[in-house]
DNA sequence: TGTACATCAGTGAACGCGCGTTCACTGATGTAC
DNA sequence: TGTACATCAGTGAACGCGCGTTCACTGATGTAC
């Protein structure tokens, strides 16, 4: 009987309702515009007009949760500066980051979706979410002079491609490693490969 | 009175349903998520139900759209070759590929927001078409020893990589270039800094 | 500590809407004689 | 060339459904005295 009274229900239901939300879109594998209010307030035992003490819109709620799916990302890459030479900042960053998103693929699920989603303010605001991040690690790089041979502009450029190809990895090795992990594994070697050529 | 009949209603509408989902996607600056199976016929003057005369649902115009589109890809990066030395090769493909895109926005917006959209289906298409695209090319310059430091594999990577870093920037140059020219310009030589930085 | 009160996250019922899909039908098109 | 017929792309009416949103309300939470 430890845990026995689960029936308050007032605290913590924003957070809820965002956690429900991931948990549909990864479960249907779809994006936000493939769950409803409706779906989202059930999947928290919360009636639909619940819903808007705590968000406008799904929309909203999207934005919420792109902006942490911002901060856990810049994060996740902050490993990359851990490492200690150049070959270990490729094999760190890219095993830190593909771990990570393992770990999170719902919250992925949602960015690469709604990267090029019906919703031009969520696309703004991942768009936005990303920039930061590349900014953040470009000019940590430069200021490191790791890859001296680049310029600060061509440093942001090379790590938004990285960034860029690493997102676009994203549904395909979902759905590729789904079907088998030799697939999978081959798609990350490429990418692999495709980082050194532009770092070395 | 040359045109003077517009009644006959019976041969085409195949293609105009697909043009008309086309229109749509374009002026809602969506997906095909995004638009119904009541709008598109809507669009035609024809009735809800004569949309089963052509296709079993949305999703397989969808389907029959991206066939459409993966040829016209192909035929776009086809200018590729025609071009005879490594630096025409990257300027004319950009400026081909490009141009190309911006006169046909609406089937490129319906690539990029479906290749990390709701439906499976349409998703395995996309890369089914993506895919071959790249093969194409890429056995392409390879046999042609343009950039010949890459062996085979090493080319296809190379090529992924600069086809995904384009699909990747469709996106954004549709929404930055609608707010100011200068943007757009900035994303396009970034595009073409980072497809330098690995070929050479 | 105990009581009165304001706040506000929650409820259930109800609404109008657009959706995909079905049905029995109609009438234009193209073919066989 | 003209007529009879099969085909099948089209129609309008109707269906049940899940949706977002509104409303008047309830009752738990936290605060002031």
């Amino acid at each position: 009987m430890t845990e026995g009274k689960p029936k308050q229900t007032r605290k913590g239901n924003r957070e809820r309702l965002m956690m429900a939300a991931l948990g549909l879109m990864e479960q249907d594998q779809s994006g936000l515009s493939g769950i409803s209010l409706r779906q989202i307030t059930k999947a928290c035992g919360l009636s639909p007009p619940a819903f808007y003490s705590h968000f406008a819109s799904v929309e909203e709620l999207g934005l919420a949760l792109v902006e942490d799916v911002g901060e856990s990302l810049r994060e996740v890459l902050k490993a990359v500066r851990d490492a200690e030479t150049k070959e270990a900042v490729i094999a760190q960053s890219v095993a830190a980051a593909f771990s990570y998103i393992r770990a999170n693929e719902a919250l992925f699920v949602l960015i690469t979706r709604e990267r090029a989603g019906n919703s031009a303010r969520l696309r703004a605001a991942i768009r936005c979410e990303v920039r930061r991040t590349v900014e953040e690690v470009a000019n940590n790089f430069y200021q490191l002079s790791l890859f001296s041979r680049f310029n600060l502009e061509e440093m942001h450029a090379v790590v938004a491609a990285i960034v860029a190809l690493g997102l676009n990895l994203i549904p395909d090795l979902l759905d590729l490693s789904r079907q088998s992990k030799e697939l999978g594994d081959a798609l990350l070697a490429e990418y692999e490969y495709q980082i050194r050529l532009m770092l070395f």
